[in-house]
DNA sequence: ATGGTTCTCTTACGGTGTAAAAATGTCAAG
DNA sequence: CTTGACATTTTTACACCGTAAGAGAACCAT
């Protein structure tokens, strides 16, 4: 198959998928191309600029994903939020590089300036921070979310009697949907009630 | 200077702290205490464990600055934030290692541990989610605040008119505690409106 | 002084990112 | 068909990485 930029962040899009960031490495992502590592220098300056690549690709999806502007805008926040943690839970291991990377790529720009038109009844300067605590908050809880996919539900000797409870009444195995909505919503009464002062 | 495991540790914090994490290495951290790479694994395992200790080292930070759990939960977790934020913000360069890793440490649990105490008013379930949505939630932003702090307000060409003028009106520039307390304010908001259904 | 323990260094191996140059493939002009 | 220019890939090389294994040094109680 003919080789190019696109061709290299897919399959590096496809090896993170499988064996996670830590494991790649040109001359690895090289071989799952059939060629050897030096090859993909032809394509992409250098490794970093390769998984700024990829962070592009991820924020890119985010675009087919937005909501309806003309929603109200608490409701465009919800379903803003769910798409990016849609997006975001599509690649998990990507999320090393989101949470470290710079994210303003022209899509999330993109989604940014949707945003803003939609909170047209904020002050810029409260808009602003009403999109940037919702996306921030997003990470975080994939970040969570993701952390506690890989491991058992954790031990507590006794130390910890309430944890201990809480563990037992089914905290932490329950949809991770429910608690993301939860959350969300709670966040989103909260801008709605700082609006209305 | 006798070494130690609590000595390597120290050294690997300042190292990261001056450096970053991408440029610590067993060879450089052992230079940086007049000794060769090899002798630190005497003292850890391994460099993942290592980086493990660093994170514990963080969030030990956090116990010595919970909030009195005789506050209402509103203020208890509105001061929990301010004081997670404070800690995270203290080795800024050392969040790529804090949002990859488990930071279940023990020092971690204990401040689990007491906000279930404070949360009690809520169902065990429902504190869970008020907490990680709350400690989610402070990571996400402090993240994005140390990525921001690095770079240039973006600059618009054009395509953004709405971001523009919202970084004109000052949005970008202004204290970032505001702009945590404002989110933080409206997270807890959210969840009073909850527990009061 | 001696022997055992605790600590550090040396050496070695396979892996990494990437610079530079050599080799190969591709393709249009003569 | 040959030639030569350009695009693409491989080769080679270097410095660095994590770490396993064993040799060496420093220490301390006998």
């Amino acid at each position: 198959m003919r080789l190019s930029r696109d061709v290299v962040l897919d399959a590096a899009l496809r090896f993170v998928d499988e064996h996670g960031v830590q494991a790649l490495s040109m001359r690895k992502l090289g071989a799952s191309l059939g060629v050897e590592g030096m090859a993909l220098y032809y394509y992409v300056p250098n490794k970093d600029a390769l998984l700024d690549g990829l962070v592009e690709r991820v924020t890119e999806a985010l675009t087919d994903e937005l909501p309806d502007r003309e929603l109200p805008w608490q409701e465009w926040l919800r379903r803003f939020a769910h798409a990016m943690r849609a997006v975001l839970t599509r690649h998990p291991a990507l999320l090393p590089l989101l949470a470290t990377r710079d994210v303003m790529t022209p899509a999330f720009l993109g989604a940014f300036e949707t945003a803003l038109e939609v909170l047209g009844s904020f002050q810029p300067k409260q808009a602003v921070h009403v999109f940037n605590s919702v996306t921030t908050f997003v990470l975080g809880h994939v970040l969570a979310e993701a952390g506690r996919a890989g491991q058992h539900p954790p031990e507590f000797p006794g130390g910890y009697p309430l944890i201990a409870r809480a563990v037992a009444a089914g905290a932490g195995h329950d949809d991770d949907a429910e608690r993301f909505d939860f959350a969300i919503g709670a966040l989103l009464d909260g801008f709605d009630r700082r609006l209305c002062t």
